[in-house]
DNA sequence: CCAAAAGTGTTCACGGTACACCCATGC
DNA sequence: GCATGGGTGTACCGTGAACACTTTTGG
């Protein structure tokens, strides 16, 4: 079934950067490609773009095919279009980044990614295309923007301790944090639901688990508040 | 000349919204269509990415042959890509926001442009397509960005006052700012050159005009300093 | 000499930062 | 009882905010 048009367009697909966190780093999902160009080579979860769906919905989806990751927060990153980016030919690409909650998703492979995994961020093995350079952006992104609107909790299980909390920027910030100052400025926010719950399983004290308080962070954010750390 | 592919692909566009500053208020750049659809409505300047340019590089070969402006500063601001966008059919845009120093623009219209005009940000007539969405998300980027990156300058001409450049702020951020923290504020930061020139023309007395000194905060930023206002 | 904007210092409140010890729990 | 992280308070400093008058220049 051929498509013909007057002037030449380029294919369009989105790529997905998604992270996750574990307790001691940040994590990257990468598919292992099963078809030519750079079969065998790791790369960004992504696809084509079809016709009767937005890029928003194409990343959702290609996430789902290809990884079974869903419920994301997922924001669109940047679009590169480089003219000699693919091998193929010309394709630009919508990328995204995503935050997943690790414990949440098992991740698999599926249709046309024979393998997919989570590779810490500071030990990435050679990727496909323009990846590392998508993959850099998004990690820029998300270090300046875990600082100042409150993403972070969407790598962290709903109920969370605040050494979790402060672990989390730690990591993503690479950065050392007084854990007295830390709670101080968190709590003083005043968006974080003291639990009745305790963290299980450990072999010390147990921590007291938090909510994040959306309801109250955007009605905040609407009157001016901003979130910053 | 017909092009074929085996899927059917989005057409791709470029669309800018280029902003400039004149004494009282905000403009923005708008071109009158000449053609269907949204005949005689205004417009952002755009168009049609070809096969052998980044999108970047199409951004700036339309603002050129629509409006005339080259050398301003650009930046990519977000792809927009509902399926009904477009009448026309499936357009995925990318959209650009420019800072133009309007002093040195001698705008005109040209090709498939029939008019072309600056508008008051708060005054603006109905656009074409999906454009007050683009302009809005623009205005927000422009409000946001100007707080931690030094890109009001490229509003300003290369040598200004410090009332014009505390006038954008005012101006862009939509608040009245205090004169001798504004001053105090922007001089510690030791980016602004001072000059042994003075306004010229004005019925009262002489302001001192200064210069952004880019090099050194490229080297500041470097660093680690953060802009900030 | 008058109008118009340029230019300039000080005080105060608050938030950021630095810093060290006791507490609860599981083994 | 000991190891492990949980949890807490205070002092200091620097930055942001509030605020009003004198100076210069052109007409």
């Amino acid at each position: 079934m051929p498509h013909t048009y007057k002037y030449p367009r380029p294919a369009l697909t989105v790529d997905c950067v998604v992270f996750g966190l574990d307790e001691i780093d940040l994590k990257v999902l990468l598919i292992q490609r099963q078809i030519e160009p750079f079969i065998h080579r790791w790369a960004l979860p992504g696809g084509f773009v079809r016709m009767d769906e937005s890029t928003d919905d194409a990343a959702l989806r290609e996430l789902e095919e290809e990884t079974g990751i869903t419920k994301v927060y997922l924001e669109q990153l940047y679009t590169f279009s480089d003219i000699d980016r693919d091998p193929r030919g010309r394709v630009v690409t919508v990328a995204y980044y995503a935050l997943a909650k690790l414990s949440d998703h098992r991740i698999r492979a599926a249709t046309d990614a024979e393998n997919v995994a989570w590779f810490d961020v500071d030990d990435l093995p050679q990727l496909a295309f323009d990846h590392h350079k998508i993959l850099d952006m998004a990690m820029n992104r998300l270090r300046a923007k875990v600082r100042y609107a409150p993403i972070g909790f969407e790598l962290l299980p709903a109920k969370f301790t605040l050494s979790q909390l402060q672990r989390l920027y730690e990591i993503v910030l690479t950065a050392k944090l007084d854990k007295r100052n830390f709670r101080k400025k968190i709590l003083s926010m005043g968006l974080l639901i003291e639990t009745e719950e305790r963290e299980a399983g450990v072999t010390h004290r147990a921590a007291r688990l938090y909510r994040f308080d959306r309801r109250k962070y955007r009605k905040l954010a609407k009157q001016g508040f901003s979130f910053a750390i």
